[in-house]
DNA sequence: ACCCAGGTGGCCC
DNA sequence: GGGCCACATGGG
């Protein structure tokens, strides 16, 4: 519990909001370790901000991106980005997150790429801001425990919102938890039958249920 | 040879 | 509004 805590607590290292924007963009569909590898190689090459990247060889950022899958369309998504950033806010990415909570995320809405829960991490994870990330992963426990039923980004997000909190610490760690509850359970209890989260596949292992 | 990963956008009906 | 599909690499 304790362990699961601590590492709760660093859910999203990094070393500045724009090393977390870039990272939301590079983890999508994408397993964090290779987000890692990329974004060590872009602080090796000093690429690792928004001056750097809007005007980075595109050839050069695939080569980087590569590692997290969709390489082309990420590389472009997020050269857009630091441009958007460079042209409108000088660069400083907290400005970006600043501001009216609901025109910050219209903001994000508004790049190619980044969706709600893109959009949302960032606010959150970047911004400290007060939005809930309603994931795929959450959308199961939540409904496989019986807490919400549902699909929808937006009812799920609203739902957690009004009934466990609006602090963005404690909405990070609710955020966290869950993600890595289903992940250690995945890993650690491959047979657990009654389990609400998992099912077992063809191949005898478990996963989480889609 | 499968399946999966901290999604998004485009197109179709 | 929902249901497909492409996008792509690395790990199990």
């Amino acid at each position: 519990m304790l362990l699961a805590h601590f590492q709760v607590e660093n859910w999203w290292p990094s070393d500045s909001a724009f090393e977390v924007i870039v990272g939301s963009i590079l983890t999508q569909q994408t397993n964090w370790e290779n987000v890692t590898r990329s974004l060590d190689m872009m602080r090796s090459r000093e690429l690792l901000s928004s001056r750097a990247l809007s005007s980075v060889a595109l050839g050069e950022l695939e080569d980087v991106v590569r590692p997290c899958g969709f390489y082309r369309q990420k590389a472009e998504r997020i050269v857009a980005l630091a441009r958007y950033l460079e042209e409108e806010f000088d660069g400083d990415s907290s400005e970006l997150l600043e501001g009216d909570l609901d025109e910050a995320r219209e903001r994000l809405l508004s790049l190619r790429g980044i969706g709600k829960e893109t959009a949302d991490s960032i606010l959150l994870f970047a911004g400290g801001r007060p939005k809930f990330v309603a994931a795929a992963y959450v959308s199961r426990i939540l409904s496989r425990t019986g807490l919400l039923v549902s699909d929808e980004y937006d009812e799920i997000q609203s739902f957690v919102e009004s009934e466990f909190s609006t602090d963005p610490g404690e909405l990070a760690t609710f955020y966290a938890l869950l993600v890595q509850l289903a992940k250690s359970h995945c890993r650690t209890r491959p047979a657990c039958a009654s389990c609400p989260i998992m099912r077992e596949c063809e191949t005898g292992h478990a996963h989480v249920m889609k």
